[in-house]
DNA sequence: ATTAGCACTCTTTGCTCGCAAGTGCTAATC
DNA sequence: GATTAGCACTTGCGAGCAAAGAGTGCTAAT
């Protein structure tokens, strides 16, 4: 069913005032702004039909219309203007994306920081890991009992990991270890490591088996566990100053999705790159919001494969259009920065901390 | 002013009892618990005594009884009996430290959650960065515009980054610089780095100064930036179940100290080693509890320096006797696994996703 | 198709009242 | 002198109720 363009009007400005004050629009309210040369009647049963369509719902036969999941979609689909954003609110943005930053942790966190500034919401920021195949491998021998193993991907991204042992090593035999896996697994995934690859790393390492299963102990996992640690979440305390989350047990949905933090990497999944996508509470194909939140996001890409995002929660009735902009801006500034470092930085690794 | 036993005596019973039930606790309801042999109006006379030495307070003039933070704190220190740990609960923390978790990342995150799992409490724990002297320098090659730079300090702790450059390297070059960072900066903390170390540094490296200049940024960073990033927290939901929490206000200000992660750093400075220390907000010492909330935690050791904490957050009116039990068993075990290291085992270090 | 008017519904707020809990005080008792 | 019983007093809390306010849906007139 389409939807009238007075129809529309209405929608729309029945969304941006309740965006706005957080209270239910009624007839009047509309009829005194102005906008529209009708009678608080008139918008009266076109309300009526906009909530008969879905658009809108009443929370009690005596008050103002409230917007619908449905009422915020087509509200950020085709209702809403574009939100320009001020001199301050770029300041705050260019200021994390001046290049000061050369931590991809601490950037992150950071961008999460400045986004909550400007728009007053929870945000969140996250690099999940890539799924770029193993390119080769390196070790570092450390000392007799233990040693670094060092995945580089194809993609440019690291990881690494300090195993321990129980039986002392040679800085010669690591080198060793180093070059089977290089000739026997690089460019293998976790599900392409089967028994032939592991007989013949096996074979190579000879008598040392017990180190070799160490190490294959170790590289099954680096290739499996999911980087779900770095979820930067900031700012949920300013959701609390929302009254749609005074309601205890309405904050406490938010909050343990909040300690879930892998479900963000599931996010990933409905990424479109290079564009923003909101999520609302409560729809149908979405069970990742809670009821009467929203979610805003906009996936980082690398060479053109999703490996992360930076996103906000707030309540469902939020000021898309502000974040939106400031995502679209952040998000494109960051990505930038990220695939093209045309400028001497480093990328922080994180410490480790096992004693000897 | 010391307290006479029977004072002693009901100060306890008090503390139990509104612990138990969070209601303030009258003078008939001990004199029924039959603890005592006294009549209401003995007990009344005695908890003045106790209200007027500031252990006790009143909410009101027709409630009951409330411990004061002075009250915890006697409590804490000397009158709550040892809490022995049923066998369920000893089966959720063996099964953390069974050392089936060999990342130090991940075994922070399932320690914090098996004691919120036990507590029903929040819980925290961080490793911190360690003091340890810089023992040697290492360098990988990753490719013309990039490399690994790992520090390894002389308690085995390592820390390293992925360093992006504009200019392109080869391997031999890394390697002398490698040897330059071992041969002048091995050993010196941050602030030792001073002039002369740098020019040093600068004169081996030759013509290669842009590099030089980029090597010697990233190792300044390493060396005195902080490890924040790895406060791990968990069951900050649970508070909500606790009536003192359901004031906005007040969950607010617990909330936004979860998100001061820096500030469990200087959680470390009260920190005493071996030993689970409590902190009671509103006590005149510690400005880091908010008021009504309690702060249980223990340092964990490496080589007898305190290099993280695990705890618990709560309401002021928490289990004491069983938090201290688990923490102290847990943190013993805890720190017997990282300093001991009988069994292969590798810790993790976190992903890097720059792209190049 | 639009509008004015009006009766109706529902929430919110302020108010009083009585109840329950627990105290402090006093006078009697061991 | 310590302990106890008795009692008047204070305070918080929930129930009940009325009035106010906001907004609707419907109807009849334009």
């Amino acid at each position: 069913m389409e939807l009238s363009e007075r129809k529309k009007a209405i929608l729309k400005s029945v969304i941006d005032s309740y965006i706005r004050t957080g209270d239910p629009v009624g007839s009047k309210s509309l009829t005194e702004s102005k906008q529209f040369s009708l009678s608080s009647a008139t918008i009266r049963s076109e309300m009526n039909d906009l909530e008969a369509m879905g658009y809108l719902e009443q929370p009690h036969t005596s008050a103002g219309r409230v917007p619908t999941p449905q009422g915020y979609r087509t509200y950020v689909d085709s209702l809403m203007e574009k939100y320009f954003l001020g001199m301050e609110e770029l300041e705050v943005l260019d200021e994390v994306m001046s290049g000061k930053l050369v931590e991809v942790g601490r950037l992150m966190d950071e961008a999460a920081k400045a986004i909550g500034q400007i728009t007053n919401y929870a945000t969140f920021a996250f690099m999940g890991g890539s799924g770029s195949p193993v390119e080769r491998y390196e070790t570092v021998y450390v000392d007799e009992y233990s040693f670094l193993l060092i995945m580089i991907r194809g993609d440019g991204t690291i990881r690494n990991r300090h195993v321990k042992l129980m039986e002392p090593i040679t800085p010669e035999l690591l080198v060793s270890a180093k070059e089977a896996l290089n000739t026997t697994m690089s460019g293998l995934s976790a599900e392409q490591i089967n028994l032939s690859v592991i007989l013949e790393f096996e074979e190579k390492m000879g008598e040392h088996r017990a180190f070799a299963t160490t190490v294959l102990r170790v590289v099954h996992e680096m290739l499996g566990s999911y980087d779900s640690e770095k979820v930067h979440i900031d700012g949920v305390t300013k959701l609390l100053s929302y009254p749609e989350f005074m309601n205890v047990s309405k904050f406490q949905s938010i909050l343990s999705l909040f300690e879930q933090r892998q479900r963000f990497a599931e996010l990933m999944q409905h990424a479109v790159p290079g564009q923003t996508s909101v999520i609302l509470g409560d729809e149908e194909k979405s069970e990742f919001a809670p009821p009467d939140t929203g979610f805003v996001f906009h996936p980082i890409t690398v060479g053109g494969k999703v490996v992360g995002a930076i996103g906000v929660i707030g309540p469902q009735r939020m000021d898309y259009k502000k974040v939106v902009a400031s995502l679209d801006y952040f998000a494109a500034g960051l990505t930038e920065q990220i695939e093209l470092p045309d400028t001497a930085q480093s990328t922080r690794k994180d410490d480790d901390h096992a004693g000897k």
